[in-house]
DNA sequence: CCTTCGATCTACT
DNA sequence: GTAGATCGAAGGA
Protein backbone atom coordinates (compact mmCIF):
# COMPACT_ATOMS: atom_id res chain seq x y z
CA UNK A 1 0.00 0.00 0.00
CA UNK A 2 1.37 3.31 -1.13
CA UNK A 3 0.80 5.56 2.06
CA UNK A 4 2.20 8.85 2.51
CA UNK A 5 5.35 8.69 4.80
CA UNK A 6 6.54 10.95 7.85
CA UNK A 7 8.84 12.77 5.68
CA UNK A 8 5.30 14.05 3.56
CA UNK A 9 3.63 14.82 7.09
CA UNK A 10 6.87 16.92 7.77
CA UNK A 11 6.18 19.59 5.55
CA UNK A 12 5.43 23.29 6.52
CA UNK A 13 1.15 23.13 7.29
CA UNK A 14 0.76 25.64 4.43
CA UNK A 15 2.66 23.23 1.76
CA UNK A 16 0.75 20.12 3.22
CA UNK A 17 -2.32 21.65 2.69
CA UNK A 18 -1.59 21.62 -0.93
CA UNK A 19 -0.15 18.59 -1.25
CA UNK A 20 -3.09 16.46 0.30
CA UNK A 21 -4.95 17.64 -2.65
CA UNK A 22 -5.36 14.79 -5.07
CA UNK A 23 -4.37 12.73 -2.21
CA UNK A 24 -6.63 9.35 -1.40
CA UNK A 25 -8.87 9.35 1.99
CA UNK A 26 -9.36 5.99 2.79
CA UNK A 27 -12.51 4.58 5.22
CA UNK A 28 -12.68 0.82 6.29
CA UNK A 29 -15.35 0.03 8.29
CA UNK A 30 -17.61 -3.47 8.34
CA UNK A 31 -19.74 -2.54 5.62
CA UNK A 32 -16.61 -1.83 3.32
CA UNK A 33 -14.16 0.59 1.98
CA UNK A 34 -15.03 4.12 1.13
CA UNK A 35 -12.66 6.52 -0.31
CA UNK A 36 -12.33 9.60 -1.97
CA UNK A 37 -10.06 11.99 -3.81
CA UNK A 38 -9.23 15.00 -1.09
CA UNK A 39 -9.94 18.21 -3.81
CA UNK A 40 -10.14 20.94 -0.70
CA UNK A 41 -8.70 21.59 2.62
CA UNK A 42 -8.18 24.35 4.99
CA UNK A 43 -5.04 25.32 6.96
CA UNK A 44 -5.10 26.43 10.97
CA UNK A 45 -1.92 27.65 12.15
CA UNK A 46 -1.58 26.88 15.87
CA UNK A 47 -1.08 30.33 18.34
CA UNK A 48 -0.92 32.98 16.08
CA UNK A 49 -4.33 31.79 14.03
CA UNK A 50 -7.17 33.47 15.75
CA UNK A 51 -9.45 31.34 13.77
CA UNK A 52 -8.08 27.46 14.75
CA UNK A 53 -9.04 25.86 18.03
CA UNK A 54 -5.09 25.90 19.24
CA UNK A 55 -4.71 29.39 18.88
CA UNK A 56 -2.99 31.06 22.02
CA UNK A 57 -1.81 27.39 22.83
CA UNK A 58 -5.39 26.74 23.92
CA UNK A 59 -4.80 23.09 24.85
CA UNK A 60 -7.73 21.21 25.75
CA UNK A 61 -8.92 17.47 25.77
CA UNK A 62 -9.65 17.57 22.50
CA UNK A 63 -7.28 20.04 20.52
CA UNK A 64 -4.62 17.71 22.40
CA UNK A 65 -3.70 15.61 19.63
CA UNK A 66 -2.34 18.61 17.29
CA UNK A 67 0.42 19.24 19.96
CA UNK A 68 1.73 15.86 19.11
CA UNK A 69 3.35 15.08 15.90
CA UNK A 70 2.36 15.54 12.23
CA UNK A 71 0.51 12.86 10.43
CA UNK A 72 -2.52 12.43 13.05
CA UNK A 73 -6.34 12.22 12.76
CA UNK A 74 -8.22 15.47 14.84
CA UNK A 75 -11.08 14.93 14.62
CA UNK A 76 -14.02 17.75 16.57
CA UNK A 77 -17.74 17.39 16.80
CA UNK A 78 -19.77 20.44 15.94
CA UNK A 79 -23.20 21.22 15.09
CA UNK A 80 -23.74 17.34 15.62
CA UNK A 81 -21.11 16.68 12.40
CA UNK A 82 -17.90 15.65 12.47
CA UNK A 83 -14.95 17.50 11.29
CA UNK A 84 -11.47 15.48 10.40
CA UNK A 85 -8.16 17.26 10.17
CA UNK A 86 -4.58 16.33 9.50
CA UNK A 87 -2.40 17.22 12.19
CA UNK A 88 0.31 18.95 11.06
CA UNK A 89 3.70 20.52 12.21
CA UNK A 90 6.36 19.12 14.82
CA UNK A 91 5.68 17.68 18.10
CA UNK A 92 4.36 20.96 20.35
CA UNK A 93 3.49 22.99 17.46
CA UNK A 94 -0.67 22.76 17.10
CA UNK A 95 -1.15 23.31 13.58
CA UNK A 96 -3.20 21.24 11.61
CA UNK A 97 -5.44 20.98 7.83
CA UNK A 98 -8.59 20.62 7.72
CA UNK A 99 -10.06 18.24 4.87
CA UNK A 100 -13.54 20.39 3.70
CA UNK A 101 -14.11 18.00 0.78
CA UNK A 102 -13.65 14.97 -1.20
CA UNK A 103 -14.38 13.52 -5.17
CA UNK A 104 -16.06 10.04 -4.41
CA UNK A 105 -13.99 7.41 -5.61
CA UNK A 106 -14.67 3.81 -4.22
CA UNK A 107 -17.88 2.63 -2.12
CA UNK A 108 -20.05 4.98 -3.73
CA UNK A 109 -23.13 2.92 -2.87
CA UNK A 110 -22.23 2.79 1.41
CA UNK A 111 -22.02 6.85 0.57
CA UNK A 112 -25.77 6.94 -0.75
CA UNK A 113 -26.68 4.52 2.07
CA UNK A 114 -25.51 6.85 4.82
CA UNK A 115 -26.22 10.01 3.35
CA UNK A 116 -29.63 9.26 2.01
CA UNK A 117 -30.59 9.65 -1.67
CA UNK A 118 -28.85 13.03 -3.16
CA UNK A 119 -27.26 14.09 -6.26
CA UNK A 120 -23.68 12.61 -6.29
CA UNK A 121 -21.91 15.58 -5.79
CA UNK A 122 -23.89 16.49 -2.52
CA UNK A 123 -22.59 12.97 -0.73
CA UNK A 124 -19.22 14.61 0.03
CA UNK A 125 -18.68 18.78 -1.03
CA UNK A 126 -18.51 19.68 2.60
CA UNK A 127 -16.49 18.74 5.98
CA UNK A 128 -19.44 17.60 8.00
CA UNK A 129 -20.77 15.35 4.49
CA UNK A 130 -17.89 13.71 3.64
CA UNK A 131 -17.17 12.51 7.55
CA UNK A 132 -20.53 10.97 7.55
CA UNK A 133 -20.16 9.14 3.68
CA UNK A 134 -16.95 7.93 4.64
CA UNK A 135 -17.66 6.74 8.24
CA UNK A 136 -15.10 9.32 10.18
CA UNK A 137 -16.25 9.48 13.55
CA UNK A 138 -15.13 10.63 17.14
CA UNK A 139 -13.79 7.12 17.28
CA UNK A 140 -11.11 7.87 14.77
CA UNK A 141 -9.18 10.48 17.35
CA UNK A 142 -5.88 10.27 17.04
CA UNK A 143 -5.38 7.97 14.50
CA UNK A 144 -2.48 7.71 12.40
CA UNK A 145 -2.99 8.12 8.65
CA UNK A 146 -0.63 5.57 7.76
CA UNK A 147 -2.16 2.35 8.88
CA UNK A 148 -5.91 0.88 8.38
CA UNK A 149 -8.69 1.44 9.23
CA UNK A 150 -8.18 5.27 8.09
CA UNK A 151 -5.44 6.07 5.94
CA UNK A 152 -4.31 8.22 2.62
CA UNK A 153 -2.35 7.46 0.29
CA UNK A 154 -1.08 8.76 -3.05
CA UNK A 155 -3.77 10.19 -5.45
CA UNK A 156 -2.94 12.36 -8.47
CA UNK A 157 -1.27 15.60 -9.08
CA UNK A 158 -3.70 18.36 -9.56
CA UNK A 159 -3.81 20.69 -12.88
CA UNK A 160 -4.11 23.60 -10.81
CA UNK A 161 -4.54 24.60 -7.27
CA UNK A 162 -6.66 27.33 -6.26
CA UNK A 163 -6.07 29.27 -3.17
CA UNK A 164 -8.78 31.59 -1.62
CA UNK A 165 -10.02 32.73 1.79
CA UNK A 166 -11.18 30.06 4.27
CA UNK A 167 -14.73 29.89 5.05
CA UNK A 168 -17.00 29.62 7.99
CA UNK A 169 -14.57 31.79 10.44
CA UNK A 170 -16.85 34.64 10.08
CA UNK A 171 -15.78 35.56 13.66
CA UNK A 172 -12.33 35.59 13.67
CA UNK A 173 -11.15 38.74 13.19
CA UNK A 174 -8.24 39.66 11.31
CA UNK A 175 -7.91 35.79 10.81
CA UNK A 176 -11.12 35.24 8.69
CA UNK A 177 -9.09 36.85 5.83
CA UNK A 178 -5.89 35.07 5.77
CA UNK A 179 -5.86 32.99 2.37
CA UNK A 180 -5.75 29.72 3.78
CA UNK A 181 -8.24 27.22 1.85
CA UNK A 182 -6.91 25.39 -1.24
CA UNK A 183 -8.27 23.73 -3.91
CA UNK A 184 -8.24 21.93 -7.15
CA UNK A 185 -9.59 24.53 -9.88
CA UNK A 186 -12.74 23.58 -11.49
CA UNK A 187 -13.69 20.60 -9.54
CA UNK A 188 -17.68 20.40 -9.39
CA UNK A 189 -16.71 18.79 -5.33
CA UNK A 190 -15.65 21.96 -4.02
CA UNK A 191 -18.16 23.41 -1.04
CA UNK A 192 -18.97 26.28 -2.87
C1' DC B 1 -24.59 21.82 37.38
C1' DC B 2 -25.87 25.30 34.00
C1' DT B 3 -24.91 28.64 30.12
C1' DT B 4 -22.87 29.69 25.94
C1' DC B 5 -21.23 28.83 21.43
C1' DG B 6 -19.89 27.21 17.15
C1' DA B 7 -13.80 25.20 11.49
C1' DT B 8 -22.06 23.17 9.62
C1' DC B 9 -26.17 21.63 7.09
C1' DT B 10 -30.57 22.16 5.09
C1' DA B 11 -34.38 24.38 3.36
C1' DC B 12 -36.18 28.18 1.49
C1' DT B 13 -36.24 33.05 -1.12
C1' DG C 1 -27.69 34.29 -0.52
C1' DT C 2 -29.55 33.85 4.13
C1' DA C 3 -32.04 32.33 8.39
C1' DG C 4 -32.89 28.62 11.63
C1' DA C 5 -32.03 24.10 13.71
C1' DT C 6 -29.50 21.55 17.00
C1' DC C 7 -26.32 19.09 20.55
C1' DG C 8 -21.90 18.03 22.42
C1' DA C 9 -17.92 20.34 24.46
C1' DA C 10 -15.88 24.04 26.92
C1' DG C 11 -15.74 27.12 30.61
C1' DG C 12 -17.43 29.35 34.51
C1' DA C 13 -20.01 29.09 39.24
Amino acid sequence: MDFLNKDFYAQPTLKLAQSLLGCQLVKETKEGIASGYIIETEAYLGPDDQAAHSYKNKRTKRTEVMFGPAGYAYTYVMHTHCLVNVVSGLAGIPEAVLIRAVEPLSGIDLMYKRRGDKKEKDLTNGPGKLTKALGITQQDYGHPFNVPPLYITHGYEPDHISQGKRIGIENSGDARDYPWRFWVTGSKFVSR
